[in-house]
DNA sequence: AGACGCCCTCGGACGC
DNA sequence: TGCGTCCGAGGGCGTC
């Protein structure tokens, strides 16, 4: 569920964990440590591996590249994060905070217990020695552009659907042409620009993919702006909610009425999500 | 290349 | 009302 203006709040969040030194740290759910696919890495050591190498540690930098976290150390070593569906992080100064039913790590930090909540088990929480090793695994190669950064332009959008058949939801949602768009902001991105999720992304106009990109970049901001879109579990580390859900147009909205025209707003799957769309106004 | 299955768990809806 | 069951939520890799 976290997309990018979700991500990007629970980084700015997580500020208060700059500077501090990590005590302790435990791993309650060794998955979560481990990796998948090209994250996979050799030992079969991985949780004492993290503990042993993360102990000690000064926490020197919170960063964010698509949906992805990536907390630095000051003597480089790096913790590459994925919230997927239900993770999240929680601070909390007062030490009150305790490990819960759903506590993957914990993390004893210098002034305060910073936990690793997450759910459904999706999430992961890496270690890297290094930005090299990190960067070898490829794992941020596969990551189109960052969608508020410059390179994120009109022409770039435009010119990556163009070599792409597939449906244009499936392509928005796949990170490699732009990076941080899950299910709820791919839908009002396009309800927003009009176009229907099952376009075929080589059909776009210059025009359209125009609209598209304003829309995306304008959508995104303004979520950051309002701290995310709080549906299901999400939170930023200081346990605070967002507010870009009361904007939503038509993630939710199925059987209601279209804004724009008043034309029930229509539900069907693409690329395995639900996906919401006016039939009349989405061309 | 593109479409689809699968992982994972729980809360909410539904039925009796 | 209460309890059991089932389904939907979806990011991204793996497979076909």
């Amino acid at each position: 569920m976290p997309e990018l203006p979700e991500v990007e709040n629970i980084k700015i969040s997580l500020k208060p964990i700059i500077g501090q030194s990590i005590g302790k740290v435990l791993v309650l759910q060794p998955k979560t440590v481990s990796g998948k696919g090209n994250l996979r890495r050799a030992s079969s050591r991985r949780v004492y591996e993290f503990v042993n190498e993360l102990t000690g540690e000064t926490i020197k930098e919170v960063g964010r590249r698509g949906k992805n976290l990536l907390i630095k150390m000051r003597s480089g070593k790096i913790i590459l994060v994925h919230l997927k569906m239900t993770g999240q992080f929680l601070y909390d100064p007062t030490r009150k905070l305790q490990p819960g039913n759903h506590t993957r790590i914990f993390f004893g930090l210098s002034k305060g217990n910073l936990l690793f909540n997450d759910m459904r088990r999706f999430g992961y929480v890496l270690y890297f020695p290094n930005l090299t090793a990190l960067k070898d695994t490829g794992h941020f190669e596969k990551l189109g552009a960052e969608p508020l950064d410059k390179e994120f332009s009109s022409k770039y959008l435009w010119g990556n659907l163009q070599k792409n058949k597939a449906n244009l939801k499936s392509v928005l949602m796949g990170q490699k042409v732009v990076a941080g768009l899950g299910n709820i902001y791919t839908d009002e991105a396009l309800f927003a620009s009009g176009i229907y999720p099952l376009r075929k992304a080589n059909s776009l106009s210059k025009e359209e993919a125009k609209n598209l990109h304003r829309a995306i970049k304008d959508i995104l901001k303004k979520a950051v702006k309002l701290g995310g879109s709080s549906v299901r579990n999400y939170k930023r580390a200081d346990g605070s909610v967002g507010n870009y859900a009361s904007e939503h147009y038509v993630y939710g909205k199925a059987g209601q009425s279209c804004f724009r025209c008043g034309t029930v707003l229509k539900s069907f799957i693409v690329a395995g999500r639900t996906t919401v769309a006016c039939g009349k106004c989405q061309k």
